[in-house]
DNA sequence: TTACGCATGTAACCAGTTACATGATTGA
DNA sequence: TCAATCATGTAACTGGTTACATGCGTAA
């Protein structure tokens, strides 16, 4: 079976949903997985494109008066199957993020204590702005308790506490450079 | 002035040191700099011309019998302010990384239990191994103790704090799956 | 009347990877 | 003799972003 991008399994996945056009999918992203996944409109239409081409999913266009024609995409049972394999196969190797103030820290004997400083304690106040969104939307996500809102969570918990390392991080190497 | 990518910006930074040709350049990201940071030649050859042409640095070319050509490149007063100018700047807004884990597990309703914890497991195993390599690159660092191992030990302090508290997830979203 | 939501799409661009080509020296 | 190290570089490709174009309905 061919192989696809993780791009392509995204919205493979998203059109197991009630979300089934090219709009509603950037929606879903924008709202739900935004704190781990993202994708641009210039990215979602070609793929659903080739998608189709591909027999993994069937369109279905509806004209409508005054708007743009709306077009419904559903999977296949290829298409089912192929995001079947993929969420089956283990994820290959953990890639490498690439890390601003990391690579400026690095740099850090090469600039004044100050401004490493001013640095991390704004990154600091950044990470304490997102823990807290995701406990917004964790609050949010907890009422809703259909199928899927557990593994949401599952999600959810990754992030903040993946934050929560992050902000204790700085705290500690703000106290060893203030030394 | 203008402003450069951070890949530009890694590689002035590393002119700061003793890694003046591109060879060494990449050497010495994939020793130091890996855990949050990568490059390939593919990148590192253009842009090292486009910082000379921009006057950043300078080329000095040694001819070796044998070998090719040395090019030594050596940073210009405007290369070290554009670098410093760049320090100090704060750290733009966290980027989102995409994690694939995460993905297959929003999708997590759509696979069997027993899957979806294998895929836990891998990833947990894959965690590990990499908390060992941050431990043993700590303990090698450790032992220089120039100006600027104190900041690659930050570094090192930051991909162990993520990788554990990612560890830890793991641990307890396998406990909450199992119930 | 202005902006937002619905809805589609493309072209140009930027960033990064991979594979390839070249070739002498040195140590196992 | 085989692999690794030093050393440079390019071309094709993949992935992703940004800016643009279109246009009606509706609510403020």
């Amino acid at each position: 079976m061919k192989n696809y991008n993780h791009t392509t399994y995204s919205i493979l996945g998203i059109l197991t949903t009630e979300c089934r056009t090219g709009y509603a999918i950037k929606q879903l992203i924008d709202e739900s997985l935004n704190h781990f996944w993202k994708i641009s409109y210039g990215q979602i239409y070609p793929t659903l494109k080739m998608i189709v081409q591909d027999g993994l999913a069937e369109v279905h266009t509806s004209t409508q008066k005054g708007k743009p024609d709306r077009n419904e995409y559903f999977l296949t049972p290829k298409g089912r199957n192929a995001l079947k394999t993929w969420l089956e196969e283990p994820v290959e190797q953990i890639p490498v993020e690439r890390n601003e103030i990391l690579l400026k820290l690095f740099f850090g004997s090469y600039q004044s204590k100050e401004s490493t400083i001013s640095l991390i304690e704004e990154y600091k106040q950044k990470l304490e702005a997102r823990y807290e969104t995701y406990k917004n939307i964790e609050h949010t996500i907890s009422t809703y308790n259909n199928d899927a809102s557990q593994y949401w969570l599952f999600t959810l918990d990754y992030g903040k506490r993946i934050t929560m390392a992050a902000i204790e991080w700085c705290t500690s190497t703000l106290n060893q450079i203030s030394v």
